[in-house]
DNA sequence: ATCGTAGGCGCC
DNA sequence: AAAGGGCGCCTACGAT
């Protein structure tokens, strides 16, 4: 803490941290010296400069926030380099290696993987110091990045010093994007997204086990003792649909051609056998209803059954991998079913004993979006609503649902069907958010990369098999262009989203309010029952000043419907 | 046998 | 109302 205060390190100060439990940390500040400290308890100390200092973290990946969740110790602001790196590049968990080479210019195809790290460790090695993670190539040392980095605190606080290197290089980068205000604002949230993240992971989503299990019970039956009940259960499933089959050759529900030539046999003729082409069906044949019901059935049976809560609910919490951005508009990702808990699941999420869940979502807000990432004057007016859709069907003198549908479709791409007329009403009253969207989906057409509102890459890609096929290069260039056009919004979105909740983060520790659950426009936080009313106001401040720091317009309305309830699906649909 | 892909469905 | 963007996870199947 003395070295920290005699180099004049301050409130948001930028402080590299390296550490692993048990041995220590380093840190380093920028353009200074390092320090090496051996504790036992690491974790413990940077909350403890948290609180003294409360410095900008800077740390190369998730190994740190890991640590820092594993022990419950909370700090706010942060870097993270390879966070940073997917803001900048795009794309999706790149190695260290990699976002390394990329920032400073170096070939990127010699790099060895882990699975050639013996053989090839040493290349490009000739001469250099292995006390440096530099080799003399640019590029950093394999043996330190899978792990060398921790051997001892001293190679801690010299990997601590080199973050800080890649950090200034990320910077200068951001310093190049249209907004580059915003897009080192983009990267300092998604930091501390992918911190939150830590945590949630650790953490995991309250589950009332016995609940759980009734709900499974109901669906697919008592726990099978063993493969051969599991199949005869099976076997008594798959008859509720098969039963109302007139003789014929044998069908395997499970294997979707089968399905179609069974409904073929009952006359009705689908290209495929999604449930919602189904469902314009149902009074066809019974053997469609069964169908239905047997897929819901046959869901919970495989994916959220008996083995699903065994190996991800424990400690009446279900814990999964959260990643703080996916691979294209980046979007949170969770594995574990965190993502798509079937609404039948949703009673068994279950605040703790003294404990509510105070639900928040976001209404409207790829709209509303919309309309702060274009600047549109009439669509920013429009939300001053609280329904959207309204102002603007009556603009457009048609139903609200048609309304719905068309803004919709143009931010998805869809042009066909119902909405068609509707777009062009669109195209004439909201100009600029319409012509937003166009060029988006021009530059996807085109097979350019788009940006983010934030600054977010989102890489295009190319299909080299078009090879002359006219047909399938308007096909390609086609769906480039819808994702674009929803990646900007989708995208942008999600960094709004991203600012609210770890705003919810931060300003709701204080009340013992944790986060539980992100779900791209919707949160749950768990709080002590009588911090619910606080805990409310803060998620509904939280969304006030994220409004405030991320919209680019500053008269956009953004709203949010926020209950407390004990179990998630008392939220009202 | 092991892998990747496609069809399917859950959620937003 | 129409069927568009994202993800994770399941099964079956065809390639290696």
């Amino acid at each position: 803490m003395t070295w920290l205060r005699e180099h004049g390190v301050g409130p948001g100060d930028d402080l590299a941290v390296a550490a692993a439990a048990p041995t220590g940390l380093g840190l380093a500040i920028p353009a200074g010296p390092v320090m090496a400290l051996a504790c036992d308890d690491p974790a413990v100390l940077i909350g403890e400069i948290e609180v003294a200092i409360a410095p900008r973290w800077i740390w190369w990946d998730r190994t740190v926030p890991d640590l820092l969740a594993a022990h419950d110790v909370m700090v706010n602001r942060c870097w993270d380099v390879t966070t940073a790196h997917r803001l900048l590049d795009g794309g999706w968990r790149t190695p260290l290696a990699v976002a390394w080479a990329w920032l400073h210019d170096l070939p990127t195809d010699s790099l060895p993987t882990m699975g050639q790290l013996d053989l090839l460790a040493d290349r490009g090695d000739e001469g250099g110091d292995p006390e440096d993670p530099v080799r003399p190539d640019g590029h950093l040392r394999p043996e330190w990045i899978s792990g060398g980095w921790a051997a001892g605190t001293g190679r801690m606080a010299t990997w601590a010093a080199v973050s800080l290197r890649a950090v200034e290089r990320q910077r200068a980068l951001l310093d190049r994007r249209p907004d580059p205000a915003r897009a080192h604002s983009t990267a300092r949230s998604e930091s501390a997204a992918e911190l939150l993240c830590a945590e949630l992971s650790v953490a995991g989503l309250p589950i009332d086990t016995d609940e759980a299990l009734r709900i499974i019970g109901d669906a697919v039956g008592p726990r099978p003792a063993d493969e051969a009940q599991a199949e005869i259960d099976r076997r008594r499933r798959d008859a509720t649909v098969l039963g109302h089959l007139g003789p014929g050759p044998p069908v395997d529900l499970r294997n979707p051609s089968d399905v179609k030539a069974m409904l073929r046999r009952v006359a009705v003729d689908v290209p495929d056998t999604r449930a919602w082409r189904l469902e314009r069906h149902r009074g066809d044949h019974p053997v469609v209803e069964a169908l239905l019901h047997w897929r819901k059935a046959e869901r919970i049976a495989t994916t959220y059954g008996y083995r699903w809560l065994d190996e991800h609910v424990r400690d009446g919490r279900l814990r999964g991998e959260w990643s703080g951005s996916d691979g294209a508009a980046g979007r949170m990702t969770a594995s574990a079913g965190l993502h798509n808990l079937p609404a039948e699941m949703r009673p068994a999420v279950a605040a703790e004993p003294g404990h509510v869940f105070v639900r928040a979502d976001l209404g409207q807000i790829e709209p509303r979006v919309l309309a702060a990432v274009s600047g549109d004057e009439s669509l920013i007016a429009a939300t001053a609503s609280a329904d959207l859709y309204r102002p603007v069907a009556d603009r457009l003198r048609v139903e609200r649902d048609v309304a719905k549908v068309a803004v919709l479709g143009a931010m998805y791409g869809s042009t066909t069907g119902e909405s068609a007329h509707a777009l062009r009403g669109l195209e004439r009253n909201y100009p600029v958010a319409m012509g937003f969207l166009e060029r988006a989906a021009e530059a996807g057409r085109a097979g350019d990369d788009v940006y983010t509102v934030g600054g977010r890459r989102v890489r295009m890609w190319v299909d080299d098999s078009i090879d002359g096929d006219i047909d399938r290069a308007r096909r390609v260039a086609a769906s480039r262009g819808r994702y674009a056009r929803n990646a900007t919004i989708q995208g942008a979105a999600a960094e709004f989203f991203k600012v609210w909740a770890i705003l919810v983060r931060a300003r709701g520790a204080e009340h013992g309010a944790r986060v539980v659950l992100c779900l791209h426009d919707e949160l749950l936080v768990h709080a002590p029952a009588d911090a619910a009313e606080r805990v409310t106001g803060v998620v509904s401040d939280a969304l006030a000043e994220a409004a405030h720091r991320w919209s680019p317009h500053p008269d956009v309305r953004f709203v949010a419907d926020v209950s407390v309830i004990e179990r998630w699906s008392d939220a009202k649909g």
